[in-house]
DNA sequence: CTCCCGATAT
DNA sequence: ATATCAGGAG
């Protein structure tokens, strides 16, 4: 029988509940202010964040902000992300991102969702992780793990991420679309793999379909 | 839909 | 050998 919104809502807030217990501190990406975030999240992208906060420190002290990144040389940069991967793609990506920054937002990020979206590189996912994350603005993150876990814990019917994103919005109050992302983040790196999930350590399990509802 | 990139798990 | 990894652009 079909699970009603209020049930489904009550469940989610208590997956929300038992990872918030289990999983205190979510953060992984290194970062400083929200430029630094929302480059790291850019360089995140099919890369595990511990390359990322690999290359990080070193970046930062080089390029320290929008107009460092602006007028940097692309063959260096391009050499300073390499280990994250789609180094070519990313470099371009910051580069031109960061000339926008300058150009039309004095440097700064832009702290609105419709603004960062239109920067180069720069998609829902990212935007979302970073204002919420770096500003404390909600926004429902749907990365490749939200995705897959959503779906595997019923919580969506969806395929398209912009419509996943809505679906989790409808479940759960704004002030935790951040919090409930990062933990969710963590669960599907943890446990909920996308190739063996460990059902059996899952915190959850007891309220994934997947196992029995 | 493909492409971008390379390491790692299976 | 192949799927996947904190995706987004063309």
């Amino acid at each position: 029988m079909k699970e009603t919104v209020a049930a489904r809502k009550k469940r989610v807030a208590e997956i929300d509940q038992v990872l918030s217990g289990r999983y205190p501190e979510t953060t992984a990406l290194h970062f400083q202010n929200i430029f630094q975030l929302l480059v790291a999240t850019i360089l995140s992208a099919q890369c595990t964040d511990e390359r990322v906060n690999r290359v990080t420190p070193g970046l930062f002290e080089r390029y320290p902000d929008a107009a460092a990144f602006a007028s940097a040389s692309l063959v260096d940069l391009e050499e300073a992300v390499h280990p994250t991967g789609f180094f070519r793609q990313k470099a371009k990506s910051i580069k031109t991102c960061c000339e926008v920054l300058v150009r039309h937002h004095s440097g700064e990020v832009p702290l609105s969702l419709e603004e960062m979206v239109k920067l180069p590189g720069v998609g829902r996912k990212t935007a979302n992780m970073v204002l919420g994350n770096a500003e404390g603005i909600p926004g429902v993150v749907v990365d490749t793990h939200v995705k897959r876990v959503a779906a595997r814990m019923g919580l969506t019917e969806n395929i398209d991420p912009d419509r996943i994103e809505g679906d989790l919005a409808r479940l759960m109050p704004d002030d935790r679309w951040t919090p409930f992302s990062n933990l969710v983040i963590y669960l599907g790196r943890d446990k909920c793999t996308a190739r063996k999930a460990k059902c059996n350590e899952c915190p959850v399990a007891g309220m994934c379909p997947k196992i029995g509802l």
